[in-house]
DNA sequence: GCCCAGGTGGGTA
DNA sequence: TACCCACATGGG
């Protein structure tokens, strides 16, 4: 199993690349883009923070001073407003009252233990919270999205119920548990995804998958697939 | 006008 | 447990 996963990480490394993620400043920006882009295009968490970021209003004491009204002003384009304006603020409530203002400090805790923390806060579901642990907190915690439950279900790495723990597993209990490999492998799962989205063909004649290895043709399917 | 996007949580049976 | 639904904007 390991084999065939990093088989198909490495063809997907080999056609797009690095891909440096997550396309944030700071740990701080991390959090605030993985509530944003809940269910939400990119595109439009990007407008959000730029509106953030205008208003000097991109970080911790920031939105924390910020009335619930103004927040969900700056946040409109990302969707979803009044939603992920009480989740932003939540969060924050959760720094200020248990870590006494300072981000690092619950980005410090043990991974077991700072997953536990991000679960217990509303909005924050397991997708979210991974992407925190990996991408703000710089720990091994794979992300599992949609896409990911459904390449891998296809071609057949996954049998059975699909869910996101058990997909999880699948990687961290066969992958090594390096940040920079978890972190790249998930970025490429997105970038493969954005791809097909993009086109939307059934079957694509170029995925790197379908050229570089024999995963292609059910990873391909796999993602345009119900 | 319709579908989808880097989900989550509450309700119901 | 397994569905169903609300939440909302913007691009193709």
């Amino acid at each position: 199993m390991t084999d065939r996963l990093l088989d198909i990480f490495n063809c997907l490394l080999q056609r797009f690349g690095p891909q440096h993620w997550w396309p944030a400043e700071t740990p701080f920006e991390v959090i605030v883009g993985a509530i944003l882009t809940q269910n939400t295009n990119w595109k439009n968490v990007e407008k959000a923070i730029i509106n953030l970021r205008q208003a000097d209003m991109l970080c911790l004491h920031g939105i924390h001073q910020l009335e619930t009204g103004k927040l969900e002003a700056l946040i409109r384009p990302s969707g979803f407003f009044r939603q992920k304006a009480a989740r932003l603020h939540s969060f924050i409530g959760l720094i200020m009252n248990r870590f006494d203002g300072d981000l690092d400090r619950l980005l410090a805790l043990p991974v077991g233990e700072l997953r536990k923390t991000l679960l217990e806060q509303p909005g924050i579901g397991p997708e979210t919270a991974d992407s925190i642990i990996l991408y703000a907190a710089d720990k091994p915690s794979f992300v599992v999205d949609a896409y990911t439950q459904r390449i891998f279900s296809r071609v057949g790495l996954l049998s059975g119920r699909i869910e996101y723990d058990r997909t999880r597993a699948l990687f961290m209990e066969n992958l090594p548990r390096q940040t920079e490999l978890y972190n790249e492998y998930h970025a490429l799962i997105v970038r493969l995804a954005k791809m097909h989205c993009r086109k939307r063909q059934p079957l694509c004649s170029d995925c790197p998958l379908l050229a570089v290895c024999k995963y292609g043709q059910t990873a391909c399917q796999g993602l345009t697939g119900p």
